[in-house]
DNA sequence: TGTATTTTGTTGCAGATGTATTATAACCAG
DNA sequence: CTGGTTATAATACATCTGCAACAAAATACA
C-alpha cells in the first residue's frame, strides 16, 4: 500500500491557491504552474488531483459556492431576539459585504469566478446556484423583518428580496472598486436605511 | 505622402473587436491574433495602431467609459414632462439595464472590463470614472424625482443615489446570469417600485 | 525487510502568445 | 509617372501554457 494522503484536503488546498491568485492577479493567471508554486506543490501533484485545468477551476468555484451556501444557511438558523430585530438583520446583511480585508478578498474571488462564468458555460450553474442561495437568504431576512403575520406567498416580498439581493451585489461591486473608509461607512448607512424602511412600511 | 487612414476610426474599429471577443469569450481571449481576425485586419495593422496589447485594452475600456458617460450626460439634459415624472425616470433608469440583447452585450463587455480592472491597476481609474458618472446620473434622477423644493446639499439624497446606483449594478449582474423573460419583468417591477417609493416619501 | 502501489517531481512537446523585424503594397505630392 | 512615406502583411523568435510521459521517492502491508 502506498502513501496515504487526504485527497479531499489536498484538493481544497490547491483550490485555495487558485483563489489567492484569482483574488490578486485574476483568474486567467491561475495557470497550472502558478498554482503549483502558490501552494508549494509540483505540477505533477496538481495533475494527480485534477486531470485538467478546467476541472480544477470548476472545483475551485464549486467550493466557493458550497462555503458561502452553508454559511448563509447557518446564519438563517440563528434565532433573532425580538427587541432589535431590525438592527440584527442589518448586521447580518453587512456580514455579506466586503467591509473588511477578509471579506474583500472573498468578494474579489467571487467577482473573478462569476465573470468567468459569463463566458464559460461549464461554470454558469455555479453562478446560478449562488444567486439562488443569496436570494433565499434575502427572502428569509425580509420575512423575518416583516414579522410572522405577513403572508407567506406574497409576490411583493419576493420582489423586495430580489431588490435586497441586487442591492447587496451592487454595493459589493462598488466597494471593490473603492474600498475607502468613507465608502464603507456610506454603505453601512444604506443597508441600515433599507432595513429601517422595510420595517416601517409593514 | 502616404496612404491616409482615419487613425481614430481605425482604433475604434479595433477596440470594438476587443469588445466583441470580451463579450462572448472573455477579455483574456482577446489576443492580438484573435482581435486581428475579428476585425479583418492583420497583426501588423493592429500593432501599427497600438504599440502593446496593454495600450489596446486601455483604449478599449476608455472608449466604453466615454460612450456611456456621454450617453448619460445626454439623458440628463432631456426635459421631463411634469405629469408622469416618476414613469419617465423609471424608463430612463431601465434604459441602463440589460433588458434587450444589445444592452446585454454592453453589460457583458463592461463586466469583463471592470473585473479585469480589479487586478490591473492600469484600468482601475476607468472603473472609478464610470462609477462617478453613474452616481452623478443617479443623483440627478433622485433630485428630479424629489422636485426642485428639495435641498441641494442633502446627505440623504446622496445615499439614496448610491443606493440606486448599487441597485442598478446588482440588477444588471443578476440579469447577466439569468436573462430570462420572467427575470426581466421582475427587474422592471423592482425599478418601478423603487421610483414610486421615492416619489411617495417626499 | 521487501515490494507493490501510489504519490511526487521533472522533463518534453506541441501549440499559443506578445512583440520585433522585415518585406510588400498602397498612396499622394512632385 | 515616380519617389518617398506610410500602411499592411508576413514571419521570426522567445516565452508561456496545458498536458502527457516518465522517473524518482515514499509508504503500508506481506
Amino acid at each position: 500500500m502506498p502513501k496515504l494522503v487526504n485527497e479531499e484536503k489536498r484538493r481544497e488546498r490547491i483550490a485555495k491557491a487558485v483563489w489567492n491568485i484569482a483574488a490578486d492577479q485574476g483568474l486567467e493567471r491561475a495557470t497550472i504552474r502558478a498554482v503549483a508554486a502558490e501552494c508549494g506543490l509540483s505540477v505533477g501533484s496538481i495533475q494527480h488531483s485534477f486531470r485538467t485545468q478546467e476541472e480544477l477551476k470548476r472545483f475551485a468555484m464549486e467550493l466557493v459556492v458550497q462555503r458561502v451556501t452553508t454559511r448563509l444557511n447557518d446564519a438563517e438558523g440563528l434565532p433573532f431576539r425580538a427587541g432589535d430585530k431590525a438592527a440584527a438583520i442589518a448586521g447580518l446583511l453587512m456580514e455579506t459585504l466586503p467591509l473588511d480585508a477578509e471579506r474583500e478578498k472573498e468578494a474579489r474571488i467571487w467577482a473573478a469566478f462569476s465573470t468567468a462564468a459569463l463566458t464559460d458555460e461549464g461554470l454558469g450553474n455555479y453562478s446560478r446556484q449562488m444567486n439562488s442561495a443569496l436570494e433565499r437568504f434575502c427572502l428569509r431576512c425580509m420575512q423575518e423583518l416583516n414579522g410572522p403575520e405577513s403572508p407567506k406567498e406574497d409576490c411583493g416580498i419576493r420582489l423586495e428580496a430580489m431588490h435586497l439581493h441586487s442591492l447587496l451585489d451592487g454595493l459589493t461591486l462598488a466597494l471593490l472598486t473603492d474600498p475607502s473608509h468613507a465608502r464603507r461607512q456610506e454603505t453601512k448607512c444604506i443597508v441600515r436605511n433599507f432595513v429601517e424602511q422595510c420595517a416601517k412600511t409593514r
